[in-house]
DNA sequence: GTGAAAGCGCTAACAC
DNA sequence: GTGTTAGCGCTTTCAC
């Protein structure tokens, strides 16, 4: 391997270094900037020059370091992605939790198809500091809360960054992505005034983060325009499965109701595993929905009509908008996605 | 913010400068040769100019620079994860997949408690390669397969690397963790016997990985031990549920067995649901079982036992052995992490 | 005990 | 059109 060399400095391997613009320089009997400009489309070299620079460096299997870019250039093709729900629940492996896991999948292949890496970043505002935070060149932030540390930091360096799902409190800030929250819910409530319910729950998680609000807004708005009393119970996202089965012993002691919507598989499988253990028939007593999809509701029985989120496409739109950010352009935003109700059997009466 | 400036570089906003060692060594007031030597321990300087510096540098909120930092020592805080498995399907984001999900997860969790960043790297060998790819102090390869020209590539360059699962015909290679296959394979094959079973079939995945390669020998082994014919299957990682449903009808046509051992829980789904879709009850007539736990395997009825394995203390182990190796330490390895084998209904007779 | 200076690999003024 | 050169912020050698 051409200029490769292995060393060791103060104990640590140093990794070994790779062909550096000077070899390229050299062999194709040029100068440095040559081949820097020739690389980046910029200057003013003859085609033939930009050519035959392209051609060496492709054989020598040159590829420029990107700290010594990032450096000099101070943009790094590398976005961070912080997982504020996940950063809450403390917990970056919660069993049975899918939604973040594959948005972390679907942000990593978009990111791919842009030629951008993706970091995962843990919590930006706990001490040490991630190395290489603050040399990314942006960040998606998701589900920040009321008042999110994160934000405020990324603000006060001036870091671009882009929110799935919108940052509350902040009806100024516009570079967000979601799906469509509120259609969802009226939706999902509609299917279930249609399937009879007349008296509906939401279970909602404790987060401060848009989700949570937005529905409870959308759902609270939808019952006075019905004039039903709204039902409202919390439950924190970390109680999973048992806090769902715990919570329908109280939802069922105020008053078996007619259909359950809980924003969280987790919360729905629970729920509805508690009030079948109290002899409560699903659907036939009561319908059970969940907001987001994931093996839980699929997988219970009956299983569990849920929105499916899409995040191929939310995270296509939250890097196009980063991007634009990054770039200094104005992206067009904020952009709704379209998630999809999947009717299961749950609801189906 | 003191220091901080914004401006403009062909189009480019780029980030806000933080402080730099400079602006602490004019604060301090000595050199930028003394700051740096304070705040990293090295060289011989007064603890009394040692302990100011560190105050100054507090104070200020000084933070070195990752990028410029890692140009000189080559240790940038950031590993690389690349998942073969995913990229062997194709697919970042798998419907109900959850082993690889679950693993990132946990991988991004222990990176944190280490202070570092994980960076999700695709297919190192399909260009474009990420731009950050080969600054990384190192990776986790997730199950390599045979000659896996990733890890040729990391060698080539040698960057430190781990394996998760070890890399098949590389005897030599010792940089791995895995939970011990060996040891819950015949745990497994020795609860089916207990049960029963005389006639076990098989059914692994078309990857040439440690994990199927490993159960095969197994497998093998132990039917030879026992003097019983064994009966393989292969069937790729990708043809998910329904593949495992078609499989099922192949298997019956051969013979219906007195249980089958899948090794991925979607295969095993799929292949319970084709058997009793034939008439075959599960556990009386054949007993389920799936190599790697998931909510298939969870939520399937019957519910099927499987092999829970161990992402957290295996992330653990993978960064542990990834970080002496990339201090230039020698670390302890191979190691073997603990999975859990699961009893549930598709096995209880 | 302390600091000046070289240079990591790259980009972009600015000279030629 | 092409090349020389000055740094980006940091670590480290080596003079003092």
């Amino acid at each position: 391997m051409l200029g490769a060399q292995k060393w060791k400095e103060g104990g640590v391997v140093a990794r070994t270094r790779g062909i550096t613009i000077r070899d390229v320089a050299r062999k194709a009997g040029v100068s440095i900037t040559a081949v820097s400009h020739a690389l980046n489309g910029k200057g003013t070299l003859s085609e033939a020059t930009r050519e035959h620079i392209r051609t060496v460096a492709d054989q020598m299997g040159y590829e420029a370091d990107a700290l010594a870019r990032g450096l000099r250039r101070s943009t790094m093709g590398a976005v961070g992605l912080v997982l504020r729900s996940l950063d809450a629940l403390g917990d970056y492996a919660p069993a049975g939790v899918d939604v973040f896991e594959r948005f972390v999948g679907a942000a990593a292949s978009q990111a791919l198809a842009r030629n951008l890496s993706l970091m995962l970043v843990p919590d930006l505002t706990r001490k040490p500091v991630p190395p290489l935070a603050f040399s990314l060149d942006g960040y998606i932030v998701t589900n920040p809360h009321v008042d999110d540390p994160v934000i405020a930091l990324l603000e006060d360096r001036s870091i671009p960054y882009v929110a799935y799902g919108r940052p509350p409190g902040r009806p100024e800030f516009t570079h967000w992505v979601s799906e469509d929250d509120t259609a969802s819910a009226r939706q999902i409530l509609g299917h279930l005034w249609a399937g009879g319910a007349r008296d509906t729950v939401l279970v909602r998680g404790t987060d401060p983060n848009a989700w949570n609000l937005e529905h409870q807004e959308v759902y609270v708005s939808w019952c006075s325009e019905r004039g039903v009393t709204p039902r409202l119970y919390e439950l924190a996202e970390g109680a999973g499965v048992d806090g769902g089965v715990d919570l329908a012993g109280r939802i069922a002691d105020d008053g078996v109701p007619d259909a359950v919507f809980c924003l969280t598989g987790r919360h729905a499988a629970g729920v509805q595993r508690g009030l079948m253990a109290r002899g409560v028939r699903v659907p036939e007593d009561t319908m059970v929905v969940a907001g987001s999809d994931s093996e839980h509701a699929r997988n219970s029985r009956p299983a569990i009509s849920a929105l499916e989120l899409n995040p191929v496409e939310s995270s296509a739109a939250l890097l196009d908008v980063l991007q634009d950010l990054i770039a200094g352009r104005t992206p067009t935003s904020p952009r709704l996605t379209k998630a999809r109700f999947r009717a299961r059997a749950s609801t189906r009466r």
